[in-house]
DNA sequence: CATGCCATTAATCATACGTATGATGTTTGA
DNA sequence: TCAAACATCATACGTATGATTAATGGCATG
């Protein structure tokens, strides 16, 4: 069951990776689809598949005549995975940091409010990831891995399919969070309480203990994220609009 | 700048409509290619791109031999507004407005919190919405809208990519509470101060007061909207024969 | 100012061939 | 003998090509 690359998502990436490159801007025509096939090697047909998937997740628009109209970032479909990923291929920006950390920020805490209140909820995997990342802070075991785990099962078992559906987004929002080193193995043994007692109050049904638990551990993380943010995050391209202030608290 | 109906558009809409519908369910396989093609009386081309938007909405995945396979609602993109216009136009399940209801309860509240924390946020469109709310209470105008202009200022001055690309979703909740008959005239009467509250505290930048104050409003609706769902929703699709939809060849 | 022609570019069709891939059948070697 | 390795086949998607149709903005024309 190998994964066949496919002139159709080859196309597919170039062209994403073009418009998230800031290679064409918002509001600006791409190529004629016969050109972007000639410039690809491949056929118009493949061109226009291509541009049906990037219509679908809203990047672009086609029309008679006018051709391909590249959209502005809010009509993306950011919560695709293939998009965000796009996105962080592209260079992070500091505020798609800083938004993604905010989001997550406001909604794992209900997240664990409502896992802690759903009667299905898998304490047994959420207790298991919690061991796991007990004995990867002391050298056994991938910590990352654990981690990752642990928030998933807490949004997976909420019981709600739209807060199911973002694991990917808080996946990457982790992943951003180990690649910019902010989590230390000193930091992740500190932080092992507070995950302690995420899992106890949802284990023991206390929504708004989660909640309040779930909190004070994202809380604590969040100064040493937004912290490091200004020094690793490129700048904006193109038309040089000013940057927006740095959120207050939430 | 009118709408065009293309073949494509339609395909994607009876295929979609086939899937959310429960025509074919998941983890099953839809008709081939040529098949769908001679039944909707297009071209294969136009079925396979059609499916490549439906690949891109996670809706289906396509392999050589195997055909096309309709996903789990899980993966599709729940957020993707066509998505949920299908999903609701092929009637409401009680999971579905449930999920919706409780995602907005949680998101909305952190929503207020950012936009009060928001240095650009247009607190005149929102002080404009709260008024047109009120004169509309005393008969002029559409309560609907002005509500529904209230809280999208909120999530659009949020700052947050993540928060402003919920806006459709969001509307599409405040339309079904409307659709159920939830909201009153008496009960919007009622719930004038509270939004009020909300508008004053996001307007005076207290990022605390504001959560708390929307939270109260929600609070105080959720009951209502819960408490007729049994009534209205449809059970689960068992199957009939297929209505399908040929489409007109010119 | 209105109107009809025109160039542009996507939309669609019909057809043909390429090619992973699972299923089936066949050979081989211990 | 039997199982593992190998060869063959049918299937449905993947890609290419060329022709035709049809919106649509712009421009020349009245």
């Amino acid at each position: 069951m190998a994964l066949l690359r496919t002139r159709h998502q080859d196309a597919v990436d170039v062209i994403a990776g073009w418009i998230v490159g800031g290679r064409f801007a918002a509001d600006t025509a791409l190529p004629t689809e016969d050109m972007i096939g000639i410039q690809l090697g491949v056929s118009r047909t493949v061109v226009r598949e291509a541009m049906r998937t990037l219509v679908a997740k809203g990047m672009v628009t086609v029309r008679r005549r006018h051709g391909t109209q590249v959209q502005p970032v809010d009509s993306w479909s950011l919560f695709d995975p293939q998009v965000v990923a796009w996105r962080l291929a592209s260079g992070l920006t500091r505020e798609f940091i800083e938004d993604l950390i905010h989001f997550r920020l406001g909604i794992e805490p209900y997240a664990a409010g409502l896992a802690a209140a759903n009667p299905d909820f898998p304490a047994e995997a959420l207790d298991l990831s919690f061991r796991r990342m007990a004995t990867a802070v002391e050298g056994d075991g991938s910590y990352h891995e654990a981690d990752l785990d642990f928030h998933k099962t807490i949004f997976l078992g909420s019981g709600n399919q739209f807060l199911r559906q973002l694991v990917p987004l808080m996946a990457n929002a982790l992943k951003v969070s180990f690649s910019l080193s902010v989590i230390s193995m000193d930091t992740a043994r500190s932080s092992l309480p507070m995950h302690r007692d995420v899992a106890d109050a949802i284990i023991g049904r206390d929504p708004a203990a989660a909640r309040a638990a779930l909190t004070k551990l994202i809380e604590a993380a969040r100064e040493d994220i937004l912290e490091v943010l200004p020094q690793i995050t490129r700048e904006e391209r193109v038309d040089g609009e000013g940057e927006r202030l740095p959120l207050a608290r939430p």
